[in-house]
DNA sequence: CTTTTAATTTGGAACGTTCCAAAAAACAAG
DNA sequence: CTTGTTTTTTGGAACGTTCCAAATTAAAAG
């Protein structure tokens, strides 16, 4: 309603004391004498003021901004993930431009740049497929701490947090063999990907570590989304010799491999053995929920909020990169060992 | 690493002209001639500028950033509404501070207040449930514009985005009338909101104009999420006389309601007819595909953007209220016409 | 070469804070 | 009442931009 916003000198003015006072009294310091403390802050909540964190950083040359990127904000994985930096970043009093890249490289670098006009004190990156180190270098450059979260880039001298994909992998596969299964699938992903290439390797480990030689047609590349789970299984059906289960690049793929058995008349978990990755929190409720490898999306996004704070209060800090580690949770979408499932057939 | 950020007058200074000019330049008037205008340009790239939009909002007192306020960001409703809004703010050249509220109405207040510190030039919110008017009226008042999307809060002047909820779950009751069910439900969630209220009044309408009594126990309230459709199933099981479909809340009760058959040994679509609402984009992958009321999540999100950009750029204009329509989109959910059913049993 | 007009450029004040050195006030001790 | 000490308060410069009125330069006209 006003004509402009009421400031610092207002209310100084209103209570009779220097601008520098009021400062005093907002910053919480204790220099200033109790009486005027008081008298300040009933002043600020009569006069409706509201503090100028702008000015406040141009003069300080920092911001309480923190800037988020994640490649696709409709897979829940990242949507989790983004949820759980949030508790983070606003629990520390700062506040985030969270932006969507949807995989386009020329966006994520519209939005990087956009962030810095604005004076982000730290990103966080889940980079989207194509980011090449140059794109985040000249950030880094400028003294602006970086973490990359969940994917890598290769090149980049600043801090990742990755869950081990390798291990996961391969801790699934050896869950399926112990089941009985000899014919097992990869499905999802595609090659460019460091988080596929790991995963992929640890399949192709746990395999070899059980003498059971790999079949290429087994590992069925797809668009990592729902869609892409039900586009495996459509390939997969025309195999002469079908695998009896596989391990998805994720549960999005997972959930889509549940909906394309189901339109070929499999049901998932009896027929056919189904393990994710992520632990997406539908993977509990979902019928057969969904035996997957737990990545914990939010505890994720909050570490890497954790860890972006941390370099940024100590202001430069040596990159540090960190694996988190993952585990198998086992639900339905196994069933029974598959000795059984022969017996029905 | 500079010690100290380089600004205009580094440049003006490097370019031998003054830092006004630089100014014009970075403004793209028409005023400076076209040779400083390289010189001044090549300067930037060189000396690696990064405009300072944090100075330019405090001397314009006003900024160029939105402020987007979500209720569940896990929910992929709301994901792709955000994703929308994402893409219409970016390419107006504004920034977002998007925030998640988690149902949190103490929460939801820190996040405004906190944009509003930060200056937002705008503010799109999508309202935890218990909003009070009193929780938005002194940004408003402060002369910032509000829009609320996809639920109201009673008592506020501000402009609102919502679907026609009445309309749509009409058209769903028709629809599975149509195809000869008479025991109808209603599954998730509860009545504090707006939302629920106005598709609830749509499907006790549509059977009160098909002449079937209202049966009170048909409407099951849960959590509008995956896990309340579930909840709900195991809530109907216990029923004598049960229902042979149901309009969900949502598409996440919806797909929780297709679990739940489930694990009753009741395949959805054959079974049990299921209508959701909000047309989420696994709706279309899933199996069976659901049949859902669409209400475009992304082009809401974009049209809510659009709303408030317009209004940032009109100074104050009356607050406006649309509602947008809304589509039924019949897939495999609701399968064959329940005679069909009745020859297989 | 002057004068007029148009095209460019330019200092300095302002935006709302924080910070610093220094002033003022309050209190204690002699 | 001085002097010294501690507590509290305070102007003004600074942060990096935009804006304005005014100054300078260039071009056109006489």
């Amino acid at each position: 309603m006003n004509k402009t916003r009421t400031s610092i000198v207002d209310i100084a003015h209103a209570a009779g004391v220097s601008k520098s006072t009021v400062s005093l009294v907002l910053q919480g310091s204790p220099l200033v004498n109790e009486k005027t403390r008081e008298k300040v802050n009933a002043l600020i909540g009569d006069l409706g003021y509201v503090y100028n964190r702008g000015a406040a950083n141009l003069r300080q040359s920092k911001s309480k901004i923190i800037g988020i990127v994640v490649n696709d904000l409709t897979n829940s994985f990242f949507a989790e993930l983004a949820v759980g930096m949030d508790m983070m970043v606003q629990s520390a009093g700062y506040v985030q431009f969270l932006a969507h890249s949807g995989e386009s490289v020329d966006r994520q670098r519209e939005v990087i740049s956009s962030m810095r006009e604005n004076g982000i004190a730290g990103l966080i990156l889940s980079p989207a497929r194509g980011t090449k180190a140059s794109d985040i270098k000249p950030l880094a450059d400028s003294g602006i701490p970086v973490v990359l979260v969940v994917r890598n880039v290769p090149g980049t001298k600043v801090s990742t947090l990755l869950s081990d994909n390798y291990a996961g992998a391969k801790a699934a596969i050896r869950h399926l063999i112990s089941l009985g299964h000899r014919r097992i699938a990869f499905m999802g992903g595609f090659v460019d990907t460091a988080v596929f290439g790991e995963r992929l390797r640890g399949y192709r480990d746990a395999l070899a570590e059980a003498n059971i030689p790999l079949n290429e047609k087994f590992v069925i590349h797809s668009a990592p989304s729902r869609a892409g789970g039900v586009a495996a299984v459509d390939r997969m059906m025309d195999f002469a010799e079908r695998p009896t289960s596989a391990l998805c690049l994720n549960d999005a793929v997972a959930f889509g491999v549940c909906d394309g058995l189901r339109s070929n008349n499999i049901e998932p978990g009896k027929g056919f053995g189904i393990i994710g990755f992520d632990d997406v929190i539908e993977a509990k409720t979902a019928v057969p929920a969904l035996t997957t490898v737990s990545v914990d999306p939010q505890g994720m996004g909050q570490r890497a909020a954790q860890l972006v704070l941390k370099q940024i209060n100590a202001g430069q800090t040596d990159p540090e990169s960190i694996v988190t580690s993952v585990r198998l949770v086992v639900r339905q979408s196994c069933g029974a060992p598959v000795k059984q499932w022969e017996e029905l057939a």
